[in-house]
DNA sequence: TTAAATATTGAACATCTGTTCATTAAAATC
DNA sequence: GATTTTAATGAACAGATGTTCAATATTTAA
């Protein structure tokens, strides 16, 4: 049984609220750790002891936040629940609904001062998902001198270009349109232009 | 005849080498504004009349190094130089050639702690690069349910895609390498899978 | 060459960072 | 419940940040 230690619990989420209650006031960059551990009514000595900067503490609930994009993966009775573009079906695709329901928080990791490390947690989360994907469905076998990373990465970086362009335009458009779009390229490069 | 003052060059310089210098010692986030400045023989409070944030100095390199990534398409006797991957043949990418030649720059950028602003000068640049290609060449039309700005963004993001996978493997792929893989990749999409 | 314009300087200030250490408090284990 | 283990605290430190200001130096324009 080896639980964590019960006031490391209460600190993380003393400092967890602290960081919550701030960014509805300010943005990341303009927050300060000295003022999350006040607002935490944590020493900020202790604060140095689980975390190195605040952006692991923001990172901490990016982990939460990825468990959601990865649910929506997993829901059993989803006949086709499939990423790979290749054979893709928009309305599977999960994504959008995701990142649109986490619209708020997305906003900071696309902001341009924040560390690129929530890019590739997103980049990485995407990913995974879509190597799982393309190793699975066996019946849709690539020309084998593609690598399956670069293939990948390929793929998962083309939604997040989708996303940025969406988080430019400050996520007006519809998780719908979204979806069409991404139906629409791939039709369009699948034909050849 | 509006030139700019002659002390802004010089202190500009200044702040220009010492972050050379350093930066050839240790990464960019343990740089120092204050140690730059010192570095530079520069007054602390002059780096703050010019910038915000030793970024806002590392961008300006930054945009010298898109400069070169914009005259490679501008060379006006290569027939061929389109960066749109509907009919885009690898030999015509000049991309992985100007990554392969400032890959020490590019370790900085993708490196995970620094901000997302540089990733974004990437990417805009390849997008307006790419922008313009599809625009141009009115032979090659895209339904029009399309969205340039979506599909730019795709693309662009898509082939960052590919360097970012690179640079986890410390480039150590050839260019060619890399060519291929697009070209691959690219057949593959068209294909159908 | 002189006068006007403006960039740089040094000094000061409150605040933040990252780290250390002995002391205190709380939790886990017996 | 007492004991051991470990987390949190407060205080202190050198250094960094971001800002302001009057004084000075340099450049530009007349």
């Amino acid at each position: 049984m080896r639980t964590t230690d019960l006031r490391i619990i209460k600190t993380k989420q003393a400092l967890h609220n602290a960081l919550l209650t701030l960014l509805i006031q300010k943005p990341l960059e303009q927050i300060s750790i000295a003022e999350i551990c006040r607002e935490a009514k944590v020493n900020r000595g202790t604060f140095y002891l689980h975390y190195e900067q605040k952006e692991g503490l923001f990172e901490e609930y990016f982990q939460e936040i990825m468990e959601d994009l990865y649910q929506s993966y997993e829901e059993p009775y989803r006949a086709v629940t499939t990423l790979d573009t290749n054979q893709l079906d928009p309305n599977t695709i999960r994504i959008f609904h995701h990142i649109e329901r986490y619209k708020m928080f997305y906003r900071i990791v696309f902001s341009k001062n924040v560390p690129l490390t929530y890019y590739y947690m997103l980049f990485d989360g995407i990913y995974s998902l879509l190597e799982r994907d393309i190793t699975s469905h066996h019946e849709h076998q690539m020309a084998d001198n593609i690598s399956i990373g670069y293939y990948s990465a390929y793929q998962a970086n083309a939604i997040i270009g989708l996303i940025i362009q969406w988080y430019r335009g400050d996520f007006s458009d519809s998780v719908t349109v979204l979806n069409q779009q991404l139906a629409a390229i791939l039709k369009n490069v699948r034909s050849g232009g």
